[in-house]
DNA sequence: CTTCAATTCTTGAATATTCAATATTTTCAA
DNA sequence: TTGAAAATATTGAATATTCAAGAATTGAAG
C-alpha cells in the first residue's frame, strides 16, 4: 500500500529554502548591476547608520559566519568601502565603519533593493507581502 | 535630517534569509544525528518515490546547481545510497535511483524531519504554520 | 542523410566557505 | 594581584561551490 510520505514541497524548511533562493536570485540579479554580492549590500546597509559595529555584531546582523565575514570585510577594505578601527573600550573588538565611497554605493544599492520590493508588491500584492513579513518575524521570534 | 532608510530587518529578502537560516540550522542539527547534510535528505526524499529522476530534474527539485549536485551524488554513490542508470530513451540523461540502503536511511531522516515540523507546530502554532506555508507557496508561484 | 545548434551531464580550475587552532584582550575568582 | 577562563577576531588548511569549458547525444533544418 506504500504510505505516500509527505512530499518535500510540503515541508516548511523546504518552502523557506525555495522562496529564499528565488527572492535572493532576483535581488542578486539587480545588485549585479553594481557588481556587488547580496552580503555586501547587507553589510553596507547595517553600517550606514554611521556608528561602529563590532565584527561579532555584524556577523549576526548580516547572517554570515565569523571567518567568512572577516574575509569579505578584507575585500571591502581593499575597495575602500569600509574601514576598521580598534574599539578603544575593548581592544579585543574591531569596530567597522562605512566610508564615504561606501555611503555612495549603499544609496545606489538601496534603490535597487527597493525596486525589487516594489516589484514583489506588484506581482504578489500588498496584503500578502505584509502578512508574510509579519509571519516570518514571528517565526524568527519563536525560534529563540 | 538624515532620512532613516528602511532598516534591513524590514526587507522581505532579509526576513526570508533569516528565517531560512534559522530553520535550516535546526534541521541540520537533527539530521547530524545520522551524519547527513540537509541536501542529501532532500535528494533521498525526492528519489524515494522509487522512479528514476534525471540530474536536471533533481537539481531543480533539491535546489542545487548542476555541478554541485553531480559531486554530491558522487559521494552518495560511494556510500551506496543511490545509483546511476543511463536513460535508455535519451542517452544524454542519467537517471538516479535510490538504493535499499538509501531507503532505510531515508526513513530515519524523515522521522527526524517530522520531529522538527512538530516542534515548530508546538512553539509557533498550527494556524500560523499553515498560513505561512500557504503564503510561501503563493510567493513562489508569483515569482515564475 | 548530414551538419549544426541545442540539451544534458561532468570535469578542472578558480573562488569561497568552514573548521580548528591561534593570538590578543578582558573578566573574575582566589 | 595573579592566573585561569571567557570573549573576540583572524589565520591556514581542508572542504565545498561555482564558473567556464568539454564530451556525448539528440533534434531539426536544409
Amino acid at each position: 500500500m506504500a504510505k505516500p510520505n509527505t512530499p518535500i514541497t510540503e515541508h516548511l524548511a523546504y518552502l523557506l529554502a525555495q522562496a529564499n533562493r528565488e527572492i535572493n536570485r532576483q535581488l542578486e540579479l539587480r545588485l549585479s548591476k553594481e557588481g556587488v554580492p547580496v552580503e555586501q549590500w547587507r553589510i553596507l546597509k547595517v553600517l550606514s547608520d554611521g556608528s561602529g559595529h563590532s565584527m561579532g555584531e555584524l556577523a549576526d546582523a548580516v547572517l554570515l559566519n565569523h571567518p567568512t565575514l572577516t574575509k569579505m570585510i578584507d575585500r571591502m577594505v581593499s575597495d575602500t568601502l569600509v574601514y576598521r578601527v580598534q574599539d578603544p573600550n575593548d581592544r579585543r573588538k574591531v569596530l567597522m565603519f562605512i566610508s564615504d565611497r561606501g555611503k555612495v554605493l549603499s544609496k545606489k544599492l538601496n534603490s535597487l533593493a527597493v525596486d525589487q520590493e516594489e516589484h514583489i508588491l506588484e506581482s504578489y500584492g500588498d496584503k500578502s507581502t505584509s502578512e508574510l513579513k509579519r509571519l516570518l518575524e514571528s517565526l524568527i521570534d519563536s525560534s529563540n
